[in-house]
DNA sequence: TTGAGAACTTGATCAGGATCAAGGTTTGCT
DNA sequence: AGCAAACCTTGATCCTGATCAAGTTCTCAA
């Protein structure tokens, strides 16, 4: 009997999701999906699926950013999503993409058949809980995210997005906190609904206000955090760093 | 034993939703949520939760109309759900709401206490993708708007907004087709991210443009449905009245 | 029927962010 | 190293939708 791999690459590639499941995993649903289970790499900028297109897989990021994102017929286009590693991609029980997905940087997914991945979770509850709390994720990281192209201004939608970032990629160090960006200006400006143009000038006017430090383009040093957090206008209880 | 009440009022109110979910449910399921089921009535504007209350229930909307709301600190607010007859209310699994639940109009809920609601789905598979089925759905109607608040213009946000209310609540009659909208002029502003005045306006515009005609101030008839899929600017394949 | 409050409309002005335009930096390829 | 392309910044101007300010029309209860 083949060997299960259970190193933590193995586990951090599970798509539905990293510790959480696999632990709840039986050996046989593991070697199950292990069958199935195939990596693939896309260049940056790279289109994975585009709206509309049949999906025949689920798969879960292994490195790199990918976006989700809808656009209207004259071009005109607003990120709905931000697949960062470890995030899932795909919708149980759907035929087709609602989004186009796109490699932001290089790419790399562990994708699972949809088909047989459905055979193997079809008939096991806690994969099928653990679906509803991803999606119920999903939807919660969307409805803030209305909040923010609702209501918020310029200034605070890029403090809310650097927030986002710190919370998921930044790295503390003594007071103050290190993050690289995930996306250029413009596709930031796409998140935000926003312009280019209105992103790069509000990042200049916060690294004048010494919110932030600036090394290079992508490099962010945030030396107080609460700061961040009044300029975000977050309401939640987001005192803490994850 | 009890005799399960099947008439359509009680399988409307399964909030698992309607048919599709009750012709799957074995008898004795039914009877398990006919024990936990209770209704309860909302004066319009009464609050149902608020944001970070603990959730004891779920629920189905039988009659009436609420929205799902976040807010910030300084009052600006940004409606991020519409719920109409036949809606799911609730987070599986969750514990705390995550934003105000309000009702809008005279609100009508079936609700069933939480844990033993969870004891009766827990361990079917059947309803764990019925409930994915659910948020993928609202996960669907929040990029949707995603797209809506982002990037469109004040008159396609509000020619949207009727185009959501056609396909749900409109009756056909020859070539034109009359709704009641469910919203006041300030709850549609909440909704759209917009401010009333500019609602107001908008509406008249597209009055005089012949888009709609107005009777009173709720009662709308468009005589032209395709005009109004191209006001919305809309990409998806709406072509259809549902 | 009348009156009060809520809901809605309309107008004038303002401002935040878009658009247009030009120049500067970084990155990666040969 | 040198060049082109992509990426980013900054400035000037414009325009959509916000804000401020009256009015008008509904709704409903006494």
């Amino acid at each position: 009997m083949t060997q299960i791999d259970l190193s933590p690459k193995t586990c951090a590639n599970c798509p539905i999701r990293p510790r959480a499941i696999c632990s709840r995993c039986t050996a046989d649903e593991l070697l199950e999906l292990d069958k199935i289970k195939y990596y693939k790499t896309y260049p940056a900028g790279a289109s994975v699926v585009l709206m509309g297109d049949p999906m025949t897989f689920v798969a879960s990021v292994v490195s790199g950013v990918a976006t989700l994102s809808r656009s209207m017929i004259d071009g005109r286009m607003q990120m709905v999503g931000l697949l960062l590693p470890s995030d899932f991609i795909g919708r149980p029980g759907r035929d087709k993409a609602s989004y186009d997905v796109t490699a932001v940087s290089e790419l790399t997914l562990c994708h699972f058949h949809k088909k047989p991945f459905e055979k193997v979770t079809h008939a096991t509850p806690h994969v099928q809980e653990r679906l509803v709390e991803i999606a119920l994720d999903e939807l919660d990281a969307a409805r803030e995210w209305m909040l923010l192209l609702g209501r918020k201004t310029a200034r605070e939608k890029i403090a809310s997005f650097l927030l986002i970032c710190a919370r998921r990629l930044g790295r503390k160090e003594g007071e103050s906190l290190h993050l690289e960006l995930p996306l250029t200006r413009d596709a930031m400006s796409d998140y935000l609904g926003l312009t280019i143009e209105t992103v790069s000038r509000q990042m200049a006017a916060l690294k004048r206000d010494g919110v932030l430090l600036l090394e290079g383009t992508r490099k962010v040093t945030i030396p107080d955090f609460s700061r961040l957090l009044d300029e975000a206008g977050d309401d939640s209880d987001g005192a803490t760093l994850s």
